[in-house]
DNA sequence: TAATAACCGAGACGGTACGTCGCGTCTTAGG
DNA sequence: CCTAAGACGCGACGTACCGTCTCGGTTATTA
């Protein structure tokens, strides 16, 4: 861990740091995940490319490191006792994110994913498979008390809900609004019980 | 539909034109998607550059042209007088394309979707909505000969078997296998019922 | 020699040989001799670029012929009786010549004779020294008379003059008028006696 | 002047300067300044065609100063105490530098000049003019001594040799040679007294 | 009067070079 | 040792013309 032990040299500047989050969202809003660049970046926050290599790896490391810092890292695991109200919340709260204005940024991950395959196991192992296994442990809270059956797969239910999430953001063939979120739920705990 | 009718002036090349079909597959192979160029299509086809953009308007259009070449462009409509049978043998064929070689062709359509909105309209009506309509099909025959229930809503049970395959073609969480086709099935047919 | 005698076939087109020549002159009064293309000559003079090849063998040829349409093929040599009123006419026309509109012509093509060693050639004989030849003819006669020294080299005298002429023409430091004329024909006169 | 202040950043590379300035009169004498092109001279020079852009703004540009580099930027004005021999030096210097090698560089230099405005006023400025002036003060000192006509005009004087020059050089119908020098010499001396 | 041949426009072809952009790295002065 | 600044080699971009070619169509001469 962390000792706060530092070597002799300049600190790193927290402010470039915060300089470079600060605007990723913006310009991806502006001109589109594929439009942003790392030169752009660094002349907006008035930062040296050199600094952004230094603390991160490529863009898309960037972008998740903004969008983790949107939302909270750790998705809500809701516990009120009923796995519907659970599911139902998750898959509202989880819908609306993606939905909103995370959106574009959410689908230029998982397209960078496609590109680059260290980033890919980045993000599936930082991002992805924690929403997974939060929705998981929702399902499992429900089996525990009984709600749904005892042979649900819940790795599977997950990866069912997530993926109709993630169809309707990269194709945007329909909206991610609370009706999708409600049929979501529906669809999840039909297959559960 | 095309009369035959012609202009003036040298026609256009159907050599030049299958030779870029023939080596875009094999190089996304070889380097991956993100890797294609225009250049190396180019160098490797024999073909000028020039051409290439006469014909295509980006590196993902050639893609996909090479994709309908490859997998007929219309859909498999199996239509045996079981929904069950049609279903099964519709995703067991549809998860196997996808597996194979294609794959990584088409995780990248769909991350070239991401970086550039004139594609991604051009790959949801050309290929996923005709890809989304052929099950859906399948199902409402079987609604048809009430196999499914009549209240059941079929585009959006394609939508969620559609969105599985894709969650782990882009994810690459889980294998595309026989197995997962029978999941899949075994789910849009609880569903449905 | 022609002889009038033709084979079958569709004879050459007089007309698409006059709309290029037509075209040639304004199209480098108006962009420069440099910006002056084998492609924008055949679109603006509706002709096709191989109809055009077929005929010149370089943008080159085409301009000189322009020029040669323009300007009489042979420059004029006067024969008045006196050197000094034949080379004062003789001055003063070429000059007023290459000071109007064909300015950029001649440049041009002398620009061109620096970048391509056939047509250096073919300029130099075809036209460059036809010039040459008919100031010295002018001076010779001049000689014969008794009007200048016996031991003048006349054909040096006459590249000195042209020489000028050009000196001004591309290096464009000063006007090409009929001062200039004068000053010039009092050289060659004085150089000659 | 270079007060040798610079701001933060990379300096420039002398090398690479160096490189493509070590590699442009080589070159050109293998292939003309015609077939001269950017791309070839970075890759010959080793050094990334950004680089040039950064450094010229264009390929004459770029011959220009490898001609200044090659021959000392500021022209000799030899000053033994008599016009004549000092003509007689400069003329020999000067053709000689003309006839050998630099020739063909000499000769694309006027002829970019004709095909670009820009390029031709900086040609005039730093070049032309100043071979123009060196003569023109050694016939000035000459006039101070008595040695030429009061009334001798030595910008033309000096006009007419260069112009002798250039046309040779650009025409190639005799050499540059020895002869040439001592004959242009006695024209300017004849015309001068 | 039919066949044949050389032309015509149009425009696609394989090329080469253009000038620009962004990459990720390197090198400076300065805090 | 970090910072901003900015030049570096590199590789691809999309465009412009090059000179050649291949079409359908259009005049001529020749059989």
């Amino acid at each position: 861990m962390d000792t706060g032990k530092r070597g002799p040299g300049r600190p790193r500047s927290v402010r470039a740091h915060e300089s470079v989050l600060e605007v990723v969202v913006p310009l991806i809003e502006a001109h589109g995940y594929g439009a942003l660049t790392i030169e752009a970046l660094a002349r907006r926050a008035g930062v040296s490319k050199q600094t952004i290599y230094r603390w991160w790896d490529g863009k898309a490391e960037i972008v998740m490191e903004a969008l983790e810092a949107a939302a909270a890292q750790a998705p809500p695991t809701p516990d009120s006792g009923s796995v519907e109200q659970d599911v139902r919340a998750f898959m509202s709260t989880t819908i609306a994110a993606a939905g909103g204005g995370n959106g574009r940024l959410l689908a230029g991950l998982m397209a960078e994913a496609q590109l680059d395959e260290t980033f890919a196991a980045s993000f599936r192992e930082r991002f992805l498979a924690r929403r997974l296994e939060a929705l998981g442990e929702i399902l499992e809270r429900g089996r525990g008390r009984g709600e749904i059956a005892a042979s649900a797969d819940v790795a599977f239910l997950a990866e069912i809900a997530f993926a109709a999430l993630w169809y309707r953001l990269l194709v945007r063939n329909a909206p991610l609004d609370g009706r999708f979120a409600g049929e979501l739920t529906d669809v999840v705990l039909k297959l559960a019980r």
